[in-house]
DNA sequence: TCTTGTCGAGACCGGCAGTCTCGTCAAGGC
DNA sequence: GCCTTGACGAGACTGCCGGTCTCGACAAGA
């Protein structure tokens, strides 16, 4: 994002001048993740960022382009990158994991709402929503890595449709995180681990092992 | 939509003055339609649409009470309807169907690329918020109908959650189809219902009966 | 012909993203 | 210790857009 760090960067002068304020620096994503998190579902000015950062807003467009970077990077900036990739060799393990990981993620940590109100400042700024676009190619890179690795273990047959997999969990995913009307607890993570590895036989026709879910 | 259909509406005393001009709210409808469906992710402005339909702001407002309401009214007006429930006596058949439908109309239909533009717009519109929560509610409601008869004949067992079966269709189908990153073909809705409906064991495990596709 | 209410046109307001200017202040060079 | 450089806070300003208000013209009934 900071691509401005050494302005002209022209050559070989030394930098002269007042130096950044990196507490500034700070401010301004702190102050931006809270107003995301915060904001249930309000928009987010520009002014509003500087004024709870106690900084003007020149100073913000100095460093970043947009005011979607700004928030993308405070995003970026706290993003625990929680939900990281286990390897525990049991296909049906990790995946649980994973979709337990990304449904406790959205509703336990302030990323969650700010995820919300990253997603609705999106539909109107092309340059988040390309950043956006990257961001979930990205996750869902990562979960087919973990699928991929069942299908060497010999967990799923060769001709397992994995992008469809992934996104019937993403999909779900973010059908539920952003409207809301339905749960993203555990019972449905186990459910819908069933269900995708249908070992047991898909959404019904469940064992009483996972019947109490 | 149109509360204001009888401005006042009070009382007996019948309309007097100048009628509604009946062509300049088709002109209206017709030209969002336009708009809805030819914006490539760009947002849709009010004077676009006043001046689309050769009509003037004010007339525009006169009979709906903001953007979103033209827009959403305009969708419906011209909303085929399409994807009814069909009652096959199949459950399989009845949701390979369904979603097959689905996903046509999301391809080959103006109702597509209009839906993808109310998305972003409601993104910044409460009212059309809750509008298009409605909307898909009501989706969710049709699917759930569908797979509900499956149980009663046995096609699924008793304890099946059905609401996350639908969710795990509409979550797919939205988010393949707002991010457009993957297919939304008829050989990914075949998968998606061997998927959902279990029997062949899931997205993988298929017999040769359904491996082909 | 008079009243009523719609019509197209366009001025206007308020909010917001992004730019520009200004006086101030810190870091380094001399 | 002074001077240049560039970041700083503050806030005026522009342009765009959703929505309102006003105006003269016009149509339908009384």
């Amino acid at each position: 994002m900071n691509a401005a760090a050494q302005p002209p960067s022209r050559g070989e002068r030394p930098h002269t001048g007042r130096r950044r304020n990196e507490a500034a620096h700070r401010a301004i994503l702190d102050a931006a993740m809270r107003l995301l998190a915060a904001s249930e579902g309000a928009p987010i000015t520009i002014d509003a960022i500087a004024r709870e950062a106690g900084v003007g807003k020149q100073t913000l467009y100095r460093w970043w382009p947009s005011k979607g970077a700004v928030l993308l990077d405070a995003l970026h900036d706290r993003a625990d990158h929680d939900v990281p990739a286990p390897d525990t060799g049991s296909l049906r393990d990790d995946l649980r994991t994973l979709i337990a990981a990304t449904f406790d993620a959205a509703r336990h940590t302030p990323t969650g709402p700010a995820l919300r109100t990253l997603v609705r400042e999106a539909a109107r700024d092309p340059h988040l929503t390309e950043m956006l676009r990257t961001f979930t190619a990205a996750r869902r890179a990562a979960v087919r890595e973990v699928a991929a690795r069942g299908v060497e273990r010999g967990e799923l047959p060769a001709n397992t449709d994995l992008d469809l997999m992934v996104d019937q969990f993403y999909g779900l995913f973010w059908y539920r995180f952003l409207l809301g009307h339905a749960p993203l607890d555990h019972a449905t993570a186990d459910r819908l681990t069933d269900s995708l590895l249908g070992g047991l036989g898909g959404l019904g026709m469940r064992g009483p092992k996972g019947a109490g879910r």
